[in-house]
DNA sequence: GTCTATAGCCGGATAGAC
DNA sequence: GTCTATCCGGCTATAGAC
């Protein structure tokens, strides 16, 4: 994959490419409507090819058929497939962050680590396609996320590890590493989308269903909780 | 990624492309060796070339390259690129199942349960590369290594499911789902390489080092016995 | 058995009509 | 703002000299 060399301005990564000059003065509203209509569109459309067939793999031409548009309007929207894919990435990494909300001080390790577990496996069963985007992009050496995940991701992690150590002074949990904690939850969450084929082969299905996500979720809790010495019956 | 409609027979998937035909009679063994040679080098070029890029991504010329060969040696040993890419995949796959010898009825769930963690882990850390190669191949749906999951794969984990099963019916350990403790061991061990720009990101550092695998495999083995409810300390 | 030169195809991007 | 037709570069694969 050589997009290494990608350097857009970050305005032309969310599809304002060619806005900037079109929007003269009052723009009918109408028009915002189809373009944002037809930019979530072939975002959708984008982000499961994208998961299909990683970057280089997916064509222009077949996300364009997906999104029911001919391909020369993608072209419109994105300028090129590049920015496009960037703004898939910049979607999918929106889902991602807000999850730790609940990992504070004053909460109960019990919950707070349960419930993170719970919304992370959540967000991979009902968004395996983003998942999978995520995880090529890391298989490539993340080349256009690297710098998010040295500043964004980074600064988040090293403030919830200094929750969790916090929790084990109190003697409300063993002395983990937090950060390996971590890699631990999401590799374990993220791996039902990413190498779903395993999984279905065996367990000998064709497709997973919401009772296989209930079942490796409550496995998954209990397996963490009671890893890291937490009481969580009573 | 197109390469669902492979169908090339099995012996041309290992090099023999050409050989079944140019081995008339007594070939002499330096011709051998040079053939076994090459087919190394290539091999391991592409490993290499196909992790960091994936199938799409990867090019011809790049793996030639990367050999030090010119591209249309390539296409001699390799009729073409899903062959080698084929040939790359069984290599890996052959690394992967020989790990589990130790997770036998006989054996004690602690030292068998932490030495194939440790070994996963440490094969993550040897092969980086080939476990980047399988992990592509499975996020696209495993098109060429579906019946192989779904065979050996399959066969095997419902083999030491059941060896699993038996440690908890004899009380060595809780009852777990033996299949999703699998997937854990499997994604929190290959996460290392798979997701390593993600891991060393959080870490600060720019790349791993053998005591960050060693830290990472203690804390996992602690998590995942104490988590089954295996009691290592006596 | 090795390599150079090239055929042939495919995909990203765009020009220009509507 | 939308779409058809087309350009151009790059890639796989092979022909054919050595």
């Amino acid at each position: 994959m050589r997009v290494t060399e990608f350097s857009a301005r970050a305005d032309a990564l969310r599809g304002n490419a060619h806005r900037a000059g079109a929007a003269v003065a009052a723009a009918p509203r109408r028009k915002e409507h189809i373009r944002d209509a037809a930019v979530a569109d072939i975002l959708r459309a984008a982000e499961r090819v994208f998961a299909r067939a990683g970057f280089s793999g997916a064509t222009m031409a077949e996300i364009a058929e997906a999104a029911n548009l001919p391909k020369a309007n993608l072209h419109y929207y994105f300028r090129t497939k590049v920015a496009l894919y960037r703004a898939v990435l910049d979607h999918t990494l929106s889902l991602w962050l807000a999850q730790t909300d609940g990992i504070r001080r004053d909460a109960a390790p019990a919950t707070a680590l349960a419930e993170y577990i719970r919304a992370k496996m959540h967000l991979t069963a009902t968004h395996p396609d983003a998942s999978r985007v995520f995880a090529n992009e890391m298989l490539h050496g993340a080349p256009q996320i690297g710098g998010y995940l040295r500043r964004e991701l980074k600064a988040l992690v090293d403030e919830k590890s200094q929750v969790i150590e916090h929790w084990a002074t109190l003697g409300l949990m063993d002395h983990v590493d937090a950060r390996h904690l971590f890699f631990t939850i999401w590799a374990s969450t993220q791996t039902y989308a990413d190498f779903q084929p395993q999984v279905c082969a065996v367990l000998g299905k064709a497709k997973l269903t919401r009772a296989d996500y209930e079942r490796a979720t409550k496995q998954l809790v209990r397996l963490i909780l009671k890893g890291c010495g937490i009481n969580s019956k009573v």
